[in-house]
DNA sequence: CTGAAAGCGCTTACAG
DNA sequence: CTGAAAGCGCTTACAG
């Protein structure tokens, strides 16, 4: 079954067919359109993309690209799943498709945007040098999500992580902490966390605090439980450490783990903040204190974004930062007036 | 950039540089391979996919299929996520494209698979229903997961639910616990539910223990927190239940939160079982005591699965059932003597 | 080992 | 409103 077929059995031309599909309506009469569009759906007719493609050179796939290490599963992290998830959606409701490629080297990437001439890219978990090599590979949209690279030409969707990081300060401070330690990898890994750092001591700082560089405890891998764990139970051994803020809620699902296997009873003995208020936060004891952002309309926004671009034509480019929020559960509480008085080590 | 203006440069035909490009060696001078190569790599030539498929008449992709109501996040679930992110890892490494696809209507599916003439599709989550409409519409190779269709043609990748409901419930009255709650989604949605009930059910009876219809709960939605929340606190108020035996680790963990909200300890007050040993079950407390399947080798087997049968080019099918294991964590102890003495209701 | 020709199934100007 | 022709960039037999 091809377009052909089709014309043929509606005795008309192709072009007159491919008309039809493509809703030209003002190119074909009403009778005739009906007549053909009868006929495909009685043929069950579907037109090959990748004739379309290659005629048109463009595809109506729209690509996914993540993150990732070879021996580590990106979308195991429920942040990126989050946001693919909306995004596919969205994506199959402008009639697109969507290609999900996770990175290993930047040689792969550009090849398959090019190779199907994908009309469009949304990119998560970039580091920013990545970013900047990656933005002129191919003349498409693209849109960023968390970066700060200072590319001008560059549309992205981020959200105020310095304002994150001056709640979740504040958030502590306001119920009496003042030896708070933070939690996170290592900052120049990601822009977030360099921001959410600066805005965590500059609350600080407003009240008078001074931050402790011991208090800083920087994570190898994000995705190593058992290490987060550890780092739990060192910071239980730290009598003077009251609090923590961790730069994710998984981070800190973690900390909680390695904290309460050292005998500690939270929030009582230890207040812990985290971020991005994922369902975790619902899922755990106690409920996760939190700094929240709207992931789904994150992902919208990308992909409207994208589409916006699209339509444009323009090389113009579109950036939004999102606000944040403190959500406040169960996991902070007032410091024990004398801290940890006594800690049984099991 | 195209296969001719290559073609002309290294002053051979197109075809020669075909030959050199999908590697049939046999049919190209070394020398002349060699110079067409260096011309590719000068000139960063990619080749057109959609030339190519249409040529060939296939593609290089593989399609991933959800199921997902149009009002919710499929990859939400870490079940799906993380099988979705090794599937596209493993097909990347067979230098195959994924498109990935959320399900809302039977039309747009077989559409998506033939318009692009995927080479493959896998499948997630779907009805049994569903499958057996599904298997006949596309000529290409399915794999399915978790399916407990009797269709002799369908290669599927599943695990032994009836054995994890009968290691649960052995695990619970192993530990003296003797009126069980099963509490899961409505079993004609999947036959992994049924399963895994019957299982259940078995060895109930197999310690001389008749399940009362009383002890099940269906959930209308898996994915309503609040829903599985407020179960937990009726099944607080159930004094003469002592354990729950929960489908899924979300669900555990939600129904956790129910119980420990109605003033119950865990495990002192109340022992929990779950299903599927996600990251979940070492960042809820306590972490929970679980049966075990492992997705990444359930992605890897269905990717597998798939290649066999692109290569084997026969109507030949394929299913295996991986095993499960109980993993024991914290959620499990005996039974309080006299069940929930004093519940506080706060 | 190499090549000329036809074809895959669409769309894009261009005419009428 | 409709159509004949050329072309998108590959691959597939078929000859040499």
């Amino acid at each position: 079954m091809t377009l052909k077929d089709i014309a043929a059995e509606a005795g008309v031309s192709t072009m007159t067919v491919s008309n039809v599909i493509n809703g030209n309506t003002s190119k074909v009469s009403p009778q005739t359109a009906a007549r053909v569009l009868e006929i495909i759906r009685q043929r069950n007719y579907i037109p090959n993309s990748s004739a379309r493609s290659l005629a048109r050179s463009n595809s109506n796939i729209i690509a996914i690209i993540l993150r990732g290490e070879t021996d580590e599963n990106t979308l195991q992290s429920p942040y990126n799943s989050a946001l693919v998830g909306t995004m596919i959606q969205k994506i199959q409701q402008h009639n697109y498709y969507t290609m999900v490629n996770i990175l290993k080297s930047f040689q792969d990437i550009s090849q398959s945007l090019r190779t199907w001439k994908v009309d469009g890219a949304i990119f998560l978990g970039m580091f920013d040098n990545e970013i900047e090599m990656m933005s002129g590979t191919a003349q498409i949209p693209m849109v960023f999500t968390d970066s700060y690279s200072n590319i001008r030409s560059l549309s992205n969707v981020g959200i105020d992580d310095y304002k994150g990081g001056r709640l979740a300060a504040k958030c502590l401070i306001g119920h009496g902490h003042r030896k708070i330690a933070f939690v996170g990898p290592p900052v120049q890994h990601a822009g977030v966390v360099q921001h959410r750092f600066s805005g965590f001591c500059d609350e600080l700082k407003a009240n008078n605090i001074a931050f402790d560089a011991n208090d800083l405890f920087v994570l190898e891998s994000e995705v190593k439980p058992d290490t987060i764990i550890d780092l739990g139970c060192q910071l239980a051994k730290r009598r003077d450490i009251t609090a923590a803020f961790a730069t994710s809620d998984q981070i800190a699902s973690y900390l909680i783990q390695g904290l309460r296997s050292s005998g500690l009873r939270l929030p009582e003995d230890f207040s812990i903040v985290g971020f991005d208020d994922l369902m975790l936060c619902r899922q755990i004891t106690p409920q996760l204190t939190t700094i929240s952002q709207n992931l789904e309309y994150k992902a919208r926004l990308a992909v409207d974004i994208l589409f916006r671009r699209l339509q444009a034509s323009g090389d113009s480019s579109e950036s939004q930062i999102l606000d944040v929020a403190l959500v406040e559960r169960e996991s902070v509480s007032r410091p024990r007036p004398q801290a940890h008085p006594d800690i049984k080590h099991p």
